[in-house]
DNA sequence: TTCGGTCTGTACTGGCCAGTACACTGTACC
DNA sequence: GGTACAGTGTACTGGCCAGTACAGACCGAA
């Protein structure tokens, strides 16, 4: 990724639409023994927190490295090139955010009980980093969505992987009749949950006031509990 | 607005909390010659083109001049650095919204119609881009807010005039008894609103996917209509 | 015509950056 | 011990960038 006017560069290898397609955009997959591995990981872990807090462009390779206590020939052992390497951080926030979704729903059941307790854990995430940062993705999907279509689609793939875990959700709801009838489709309710989350994380970033994401997702979360029909009552 | 990592730097002369402040970010008020004036515009123009198109971070001065017709010399005489006209360019987007909502709610009545026609025409906007760029506001929100203290307080003064033209709006009308019991504060209503609007635009411009934006628009203006009471109708 | 300020064009500077070249070290395996 | 390759450190290159210096053109007023 030359800094400015990066031309749209289409990585070789690259497969169709995918969820959660394979996670080592290393330069020509190759075998790393223990200690390269950790070297990589600490790059890779630097680059995450910078580029959660400052943003693509204002993060340089060179401040990584200094951070990550490596040197330009390890990098580039381990890296194509820069575009290659918030590839991997994105593919790694990715599987975070989904990863954390799943455990969410999982661990709530079949209701609304889930996606309510996914919001409010990025609420807190959020107020706990002093509303710095935002969505990992959004973040970033912001900044480089219009410049870079390889990342771009990345992103999108990261976001859909979110939308069909929601969908997912929302559908066994509907199916077993738990879903209102005045309720939208499984499809768009999580786009509406999506948007209004990465809408309200954005907003309270830039004013700096938690009001704005409380705002939004207490709204999300009364219209979700609106449309449930609760299962009856178990009776003996 | 030094590459890289830029110190927060606060302008000089700056008040408190305001709703659209003096527009004229310009180095130490000057008067300015009609061609002056137009010279000026020219580059401004230009800027808003170009970071709408490419985001803050990719937009150097020097393509902003060559879009423009104008010289080095030129663009230092009109602006103090890249970091003041950036401010330029925001306030001049956070003007042309709050006309654009001013506009249909000036234009509707009191009623949700003009905030749905609102958000309507966000959507046809959006499409007509071809879902690129986003919400003017909003990406450059999303790229500078954890970088830029000053440039992250003019853009909190953006959503914040929106917010409080909507929360205006939802008041009169809560005022008027013609918002649901179950409703939320006006304040909070307008978050939502925002929030929904913001993160759609930011979905689909990622998954260049429309349906993303109509969603969540659609989730919107499904819970604005269920919200509002309709006054009877008018009895001779 | 002169004078002063506005306006314009261009050449230059110093700094940062992504990426390369290359020499070197560690180590597993034979 | 020697070979092959993974891993490492550093110096360098060419390019782009924000910002500066400065000379000169334009233009209204005296």
């Amino acid at each position: 990724m030359r800094r400015g006017s990066s031309p749209p560069r289409e990585p070789p290898g690259r497969t169709g639409p995918l969820h959660l397609r394979a996670m080592t955009p290393t330069p020509a997959t190759r075998r790393l023994t223990p200690r390269g591995d950790a070297t990589r990981r600490r790059i890779l872990k630097a680059a995450r927190d910078l580029i959660h807090h400052r943003g693509v462009a204002a993060t340089s390779i060179g401040h990584i490295l200094a951070d990550a206590k490596a040197g330009k020939g390890q990098f580039y052992h381990y890296f194509a090139d820069k575009e290659g390497l918030i590839e991997a951080v994105v593919c790694e926030d990715a599987l975070a955010l989904h990863t954390r979704l799943e455990g969410h729903l999982v661990a709530s059941g079949d209701g609304m009980h889930g996606v309510v307790a996914w919001l409010r854990d990025h609420v807190r995430i959020a107020v706990e980093e002093g509303l710095t940062g935002g969505c990992p993705i959004g973040s970033v999907a912001a900044e480089v969505a219009d410049r870079n279509e390889a990342l771009r689609e990345r992103l999108s793939d990261a976001f859909d992987t979110l939308h069909a875990r929601l969908s997912n959700h929302f559908r066994a709801l509907e199916r077993a009749g738990r879903l209102g009838p005045v309720a939208p489709g499984p499809c768009a309710l999580a786009s509406e949950v999506l948007s209004g989350l990465q809408g309200g994380l954005l907003l309270a970033r830039t004013c700096r006031r938690r009001a704005l994401l409380d705002h939004a997702v207490d709204g999300l979360v009364r219209r979700l509990t609106e449309l449930e029909i609760r299962p009856p009552a178990h009776t003996p």
